[in-house]
DNA sequence: TAATATAAAAACGTCGACATTATTGCTCGA
DNA sequence: TCGAGCAATAATGTCGACGTTTTTATATTA
């Protein structure tokens, strides 16, 4: 259920930004589903708005290239396909290898200790996986994400980081399609878990090969899976 | 001098696109100084719209980081700093080498006659830098442009692409920048020049590891030579 | 019946106006 | 002369309203 902006006290942005994060999060989670109209008439209804902060909203979201539109013809749901997923999973390979590899090389003690952090939130929070309840599904890929996030950022460049976010929360439309047709497989995350170990290992002795080899892997292994059994329709 | 947008009639998108592309414009050529403030009144009159599809378009060039938001306080350019410029050009360089690593792998006859052709017309209008003509430079930076579009072009990857425009113009701001102060040197233009036929050859000879060291180089010595003599003030 | 033309309804994009917030300028007092 | 407090001025962010375009529904004709 979406809550009204105004409603949030402590969140001093426009209207703008606040409904951005709430429609993004509706098109990532499938809520809006790809090639979906979004109407203004709904979008006012649902978020308490009026047009103008829904545009603002939906033009940034333009850039993201989360939806599409056409002139006098309003706003869609950017479609997906085979076709952008296997490029967005790719790119992200490529750009998330390349995080790794500057942040092996720049990364600090600091950034040694915020893995190590992360990596044991995940493991102690496998629990919450086991089951059915998406709930506890979000906050595991919450602490999924962070691992990652904490990894990344040893890179120490905001323009690469910027660019990796954008690609994941383009990829994660297409993980939450897939979810919305599939049951987690636990033998699945087992291996997940396993790579998130041998990666931080890699990390930590800095081998740079061993370490790219692995995420990029960790990226692809996930495609793998999904090109066969998604359905685009 | 800005155009008012309904003064183009074969173009038929909605006002807050034409105004983003002239906004662009306006930004990274300099027109409006990093960090100033862009005033509403003064927008509204220069490209001849109300607010609406001003927002629009600054919510645009926000994500594009070109421009950034305080919640009641309106919209300033982006700021400059040596910070950023590093950041940009560095990883510009790691984007371009993987496109140019992609494109090699992939690219097929049309990517090769592109990149000829692109290369062929640029070479020939080496004579348009010869005077301090901003306009002739411009269509030079055009043909440029287009050299190394034609090369990335080859990596297929609409993803990758995208990221890569993103940051060409983040860092043409930077140029532009410091070409307002600076004259442009001949004989930096020749060792320009004799970059791009070497990565031509290293390109139609498939030969990735030559290829994508020349093109990190061929983004970095500008910066290299920025780098000491931009003032950011 | 099917296709086209026409009318009605809905939706879009833009502007001006309004309330709220920030900034500027001024007065007053030390 | 300088700074704090206060009034005025200006600027922002949002909404409702309006003209235009698209879409849907209805009628017309071959």
């Amino acid at each position: 259920m979406a809550l009204s902006p105004q409603s949030n006290p402590q969140n001093s942005d426009n209207f703008a930004t606040q409904v951005l994060g709430q429609l993004k999060q509706d098109i990532l989670t499938g809520y809006f589903n790809p090639g979906e109209k979004l109407k203004m008439t709904r979008l006012k209804e649902r978020y308490q708005v009026g047009v103008s902060p829904l545009r603002e909203a939906l033009s940034q979201l333009l850039v993201e290239q989360l939806v599409v539109v056409e002139n006098q013809r309003g706003f869609k749901v950017h479609p997906i396909s085979a076709e952008e997923m296997e490029d967005i999973y790719h790119t992200r390979a490529e750009i998330e290898a390349l995080c790794v590899s500057q942040a092996i090389d720049r990364g600090d003690d600091a950034w040694e200790a915020g893995i190590l952090a992360a990596a044991h939130q995940l493991k102690k929070s496998a629990e919450l996986l086991e089951e059915e309840n998406p709930e506890k599904i979000q906050r595991w890929e919450a602490l999924h994400q962070a691992f990652h996030r904490a990894i990344a950022e040893g890179c120490g460049s905001p323009s690469l980081l910027h660019v990796r976010l954008s690609l994941y929360e383009k990829a994660s439309r297409y993980r939450n399609h897939w979810l919305k047709e599939n049951m987690l497989d636990r033998s699945i995350f087992d291996a997940n878990q396993k790579e998130h170990e041998a990666l931080t290992e890699a990390l930590l002795n800095r081998d740079k090969e061993k370490a790219v080899e692995i995420i990029r892997q960790h990226i692809l292994s996930p495609y793998r899976l999904l090109k066969d059994s998604i359905s685009f329709d």
